[in-house]
RNA sequence: GGGAGAUUAGCUCAGUGGUAGAGCGCUUCGUUCACAUCGAAGAUGUCAGGGGUUCAAAUCCCUUAUCUCCCACCA
């Protein structure tokens, strides 16, 4: 049956796609023939949904370099799976049930809950794994793990508690970026700083009992420009609504200004005024005297600045929001705290601790959205004639006038600065991000970063392209403290319970849990002792260890609460019981998911077991990533494999660009700008979709993506599946046999093409080891289209039925073949149905052996010959063309001059020349007869007779503009040749070229010459 | 504020010291038996501006401009 005229891909993809799979072609060490192995941890996609260009950008790049090796016979794995990405995943649940009316996570519980995240885990993960073959990724699907898998679970928990024992995980009270929307701490990369527009005001915080100072302003010279007495210090803020929260204001210790009121008090002027908290005038570095009035309040509980300023000089924490954003309504109401409150902050020095247990938002704010509350705090200080008049230029919005404020601020104050200011956006929720103080877990980086650093450095591991590595050392050599505790569902649940100090009995005591009570209802805290266990079991040894040691009571037992509150209640409830039973309960948060997925390379080779695969692909060979997560993934897994089996997870990293739109925008749902990968395959097909990735993915370049290129590689396939097509109509793939070496050939264009496949076989070597994918991509379709098709094929046509048939048959079959076999990591499906349909295989392409030929095949003679005989083709083409010679026609040809090299370049290719030239005879002359047109080239001089079908003068002025052309040149390297500083410097080989172009060109131009002055005879 | 990168044909981009290329687009021509998802021919560039190093600069250095991205606590 011949073959069609074109690759049906819809139709064969899932064909060829299902044989690989059931001849088990990606199984991990599939036709490996030598020791050496090249491993690739596939970047596991989120299980949120579906995959994106992104993604199939990425897994091509992978799949190229798995292929590539594969069929060069290393002990191959690419080693598929996919995320649990907890706080992404549970965000698409929560939504899907929103959208549906169903009830919301808290409604169903955490059990429920969790179930209908497993079943978006399953469909998400079907759908994936759907896209990635659709894509031809030749993962071993047998090996597809998930980070939540129970054995990849027991890894990172006993990474947990390795990390806990060493004392590199630590629990604290700390100031962390809090998502009001979802709840939860998250880490500073999970943070967006975006510039927005926002407003500073400027606000007067009277002294207390009205004292007063002199404050004087000067310029740059010490004039004085400003001199009055005030009775408040006035401070700058964006953010309004936490001046309840205010400790203190902080000044410049060198600034005068302010001098004569440091360590006086000041009064928050918000709230009932009976009841406004005093706080103290400070000094403190931070503060720049330059900026604002140079005084800053300090709100050591809601912002990082002053939470470092407060530690710095002991200034008390007030927590105002709760875990929403909303002022807090928790606690006693306002009138009987606020003393208390005043009289910590009066007591300076204070240890800096948070003072949590009172509540400072006055009636009217309680409960109120943090920008709800800024509106009515701003409209309280103004209306109380508190705001302060700023007098520059930068003040833009007064009342009732434009611009509206972006915020939903109401203009409704004096004077107010507009101002863009860096607002901190959650990059899941898309919600401002609350610093807030809370407890959470912390990886201790600064102690297991310095590995990381020196692998690199040293070249243990290798960032392409190096620029990357640059990010990698500038953030790594900064690195903060790891928060990796998430309040979500979601996840792998942290492995450490809680239990009470409890205090030891007094002596007297029979009643041991009296103690207990006595020390809850005193004024002192409850500790908790931190129980940190791989599972329930080792937690519950581990609290019988410690309350036995604490109560020497060999009757004692643990008993596993809910929480907390169950733990009191549950102590409560059995204070009287002369039986001893203890509570612990487990934390309810879970990890980050980045610290799970930084195990990923040990943790799908079967860590902590001694697994032969761990053992075989372990460091892995290289990480195909993008370059946003290099921080949040690549440093991460660094740092954690080398902390934990002190081995570096990588040789090398390919960090690759972003797919971006036609227009160089980023992909996003809310542009509509997206391009669906299988949209894309399902109009183009499979291979058209990888080639133009790969052919794109220059390094470090940001890829536009438009479908016009990918229809011009989808006719790329069709152009080499209709060269075999060409082949099979001329018997070539009769008998033929696959070799690994070219069949011996004679005839120029044989040898000349078995050259050209050498040369290209090592630039696609080259360029692949360099990461070149867009090197080898054009390469190939340099050699294929340009090379193989417009000559190759062509040159053979009439060799068919020639005396070197035969040699020319097998030729053309090896040469497609090399087409197949080097196209096959980039073009995975029309190569393997060309390689069954042209014949008889003994092994699939996908496991056909990698060429190693090289320069051997490369005649030199031949390929020099072939340029002559192609140029000299050109030239004729080229002048019947602007001749307007009908294409058509076949005209005869006049020989006359020719060297010894020319005629037997001629008399080789007489057949090839005559019919892409369309030229009918050639013979001999002496002079180019009246009106001829005339070609010449290297060695030669050829005339085409055409009295009365050219215009002397087109023909003229065509030969008049080569000349001009010609002799441009020719002064350049006249010029050059002239100077001595050139001969004296530029190296031989340069000055040899130059003079040889020259020689040549000053031949071809004399010939040139004698046309023009042979044509203006005639004419 | 710090850092990185970019600026080459109409568009998207290659090109790291020897006088500029590809694909697409465009123009003209073409039903020659592999392919119209094609073929042949053709036009198009002060390599962002300025300065420097060099025999020689798109390429190396300095500088200016514009753009992009990353990081960062100016209230």
């Amino acid at each position: 049956m011949p073959m069609e005229k074109t690759f049906d891909a819809a139709e064969a993809e899932a064909r060829l796609y299902a044989m690989w799979e059931q001849a088990g072609a990606f199984k991990a060490g599939a036709n490996a023939s030598r020791a050496e192995t090249f491993s690739i941890m596939i970047p596991p996609p989120n299980v949120t949904g579906s995959l994106h260009m992104g993604h199939a950008f990425n897994n091509t790049l992978q799949d190229i370099l798995v292929r590539w090796h594969r069929m060069r016979g290393f002990d191959t794995l690419w080693q598929p799976g996919t995320d649990h990405a907890g706080i992404a995943t549970q965000m698409v649940v929560e939504r899907e049930l929103a959208m549906a009316g169903n009830a919301g996570r808290r409604e169903m519980g955490r059990t429920a809950f969790i179930e209908k995240v497993w079943e978006q885990k399953v469909s998400s993960e079907r759908t994936i794994l759907g896209q990635l073959k659709r894509l031809g990724a030749s993962c071993d699907w047998s090996r597809t793990a998930f980070t939540m898998d129970p054995n990849f679970h027991d890894a990172v928990i006993k990474v947990f508690v390795d990390l806990y024992n060493k004392g590199l995980i630590y629990r604290g009270k700390r100031l962390v970026n809090w998502d009001p929307m979802f709840e939860t701490a998250i880490s500073d990369l999970e943070v967006e700083n975006i510039e927005v527009a926002g407003h500073m005001w400027h606000f007067k915080y009277p002294l207390a009992g009205g004292a007063t100072y002199e404050y004087v302003e000067k310029d740059a010279e010490g004039n004085v420009t400003l001199r009055e007495v005030r009775d408040y210090i006035s401070i700058a803020t964006t953010r309004p609504e936490t001046m309840l929260g205010d400790g203190a204001v902080a000044v410049h210790p060198s600034d005068a200004r302010y001098a004569a009121i440091i360590g006086k008090l000041c009064e928050i002027p918000v709230g009932p005024k009976a009841q406004r908290r005093l706080i103290p005038i400070i000094t403190d570095e931070y503060p720049d005297p330059l900026f604002g009035s140079g005084a800053v309040k300090i709100t050591g509980a809601h912002d990082f600045n002053d939470y470092a300023v407060a530690q710095r000089n002991g200034i008390p924490l007030y927590r105002l929001m709760d875990t929403r954003g909303a002022m807090r309504a928790d606690g006693a109401p306002y009138a009987e705290e606020a003393a208390k409150a005043q009289g910590i902050a009066l007591g300076m020095p204070f240890s800096g601790a948070e003072v949590d247990a009172i509540n400072l938002v006055p009636d009217e704010y309680r409960g109120l959205d943090r920008f709800e509350a800024r509106k009515r705090v701003v409209e309280a200080i103004t209306a109380e004639g508190l705001a302060v008049m700023v007098p520059n230029t930068a003040v833009t919005a007064t009342a009732g006038s434009t611009p509206p404020p972006a915020d939903d601020i109401p203009a409704l104050i004096a004077y107010v600065e507009a101002k863009t200011i860096m607002q901190p956006f959650g990059d899941r929720s898309k919600v401002v991000i609350e610093p807030m103080l809370t407890d959470q877990w912390f990886v201790d980086t600064a102690k297991i970063v310095q590995p990381a650093i020196d692998a690199v450095r040293n070249g243990e591991t290798v960032i392409l392209p190096e620029r990357d590595a640059k990010v990698y050392f500038h953030w790594l050599e900064n690195i903060e403290p790891w928060c990796i505790s998430r309040q979500l569902w979601w996840g792998h649940q942290i492995p450490v319970w809680y239990g009470f100090d409890l205090l030891p009995p007094t002596g007297d005591s029979d009643a041991n849990f009296g103690i207990w009570k006595n020390d809850r209802t005193g004024d002192v805290m409850i500790g908790v002792h931190f129980f940190c266990a791989s599972d329930e079991l080792g937690a519950v040894r581990q609290a019988s260890d410690h309350y036995f040691e604490v109560f020497n009571n060999s009757s004692m037992s643990i008993r596993i609460v809910e929480n907390r509150s169950a733990a009191l209640a549950f102590l409560d409830a059995n204070a009287a019981k002369s039986q001893i039973e203890f509570p612990i309960w487990r934390d309810p948060d879970v990890l980050d998911t980045w610290f799970s997925s930084g195990l990923w390379p040990i943790g799908t080779l079967g860590w902590p077991e001694d697994t032969p695969e761990l053992r075989k692909y372990f460091p892995t060979s290289t990480l195909v990533t993008g370059f946003d997560i290099i921080f949040f993934w690549v440093a991460r897994m660094m740092m954690m494999q080398l902390a934990v089996v002190n081995e570096v997870p990588f040789k090398t990293v390919y960090v690759h660009a972003l797919v971006r739109d036609e227009k160089g925008k980023k992909m996003s749902k809310s542009l509509g700008n997206v391009l669906d990968p299988l949209d894309l395959i399902d109009d183009y097909g499979t291979d058209a979709v990888r080639f133009t990735l790969t052919a794109m993915a220059a390094m470090g370049r940001d890829l536009k993506l438009s479908t016009q290129r990918i229809a011009g590689y989808r006719n790329f396939g069709t152009k080499l599946w209709n060269a075999c097509r060409f082949a099979e109509m001329n018997g070539v793939w009769e008998g033929h046999t696959t070799r690994a070496t070219p069949p011996a050939a004679t005839a120029t264009v044989n040898r000349w093409i078995i050259g050209e496949t050498a040369k290209v076989r090592a630039e696609v070597d080259a360029a692949l080891a360099d990461y070149r994918f867009d090197h080898a991509a054009n390469a190939l379709y340099a050699f294929v289209w340009g090379k193989v098709c417009d000559w190759y094929v062509e040159f053979a046509k009439p060799l068919f039925d020639g005396a070197t048939a035969a040699e020319t048959r097998a030729t053309m079959g090896w040469v497609l073949d090399q087409c197949m076999i080097l196209l096959h990591p980039i073009m995975p499906f029309v190569t393997e149905e060309l390689w069954h349909t042209t014949g008889t295989r003994a092994k699939m392409l996908v496991h056909t052996d990698w060429p190693t030929y090289g320069a051997e095949l490369i005649d030199d003679a031949s390929m020099r010959e072939m340029t002559w005989v192609t140029t000299l083709i050109d030239e004729i083409r080229s002048a019947r063309a602007q001749m307007h010679v009908p294409v058509g026609l076949k005209l005869d040809m006049l020989q006359l001059a020719l060297d010894d090299a020319g005629r037997g370049a001629w008399t080789r290719n007489e057949a090839l020349i005559k019919r892409l030239a369309r030229i009918e005879t050639l013979a001999e002359a002496v002079q180019t007869p009246k009106g001829a047109i005339t070609i010449a080239v290297e060695g030669g001089t050829f005339a085409i007779p055409l009295e009365g079908v050219i215009d002397i003068a087109e023909e003229k002025a065509r030969l008049s503009k080569t000349l001009e052309k010609l002799e441009k040149d020719m002064n350049g390297l006249r010029g050059r040749l002239n100077n001595a500083a050139f001969l004296a410097s530029a190296k031989e080989d340069v000055i040899d070229e130059t003079r040889g172009k020259l020689e040549q060109g000053d031949d071809e131009a004399g010939k040139l010459r004698a046309a023009i002055a042979r044509l203006a005879e005639v004419g």
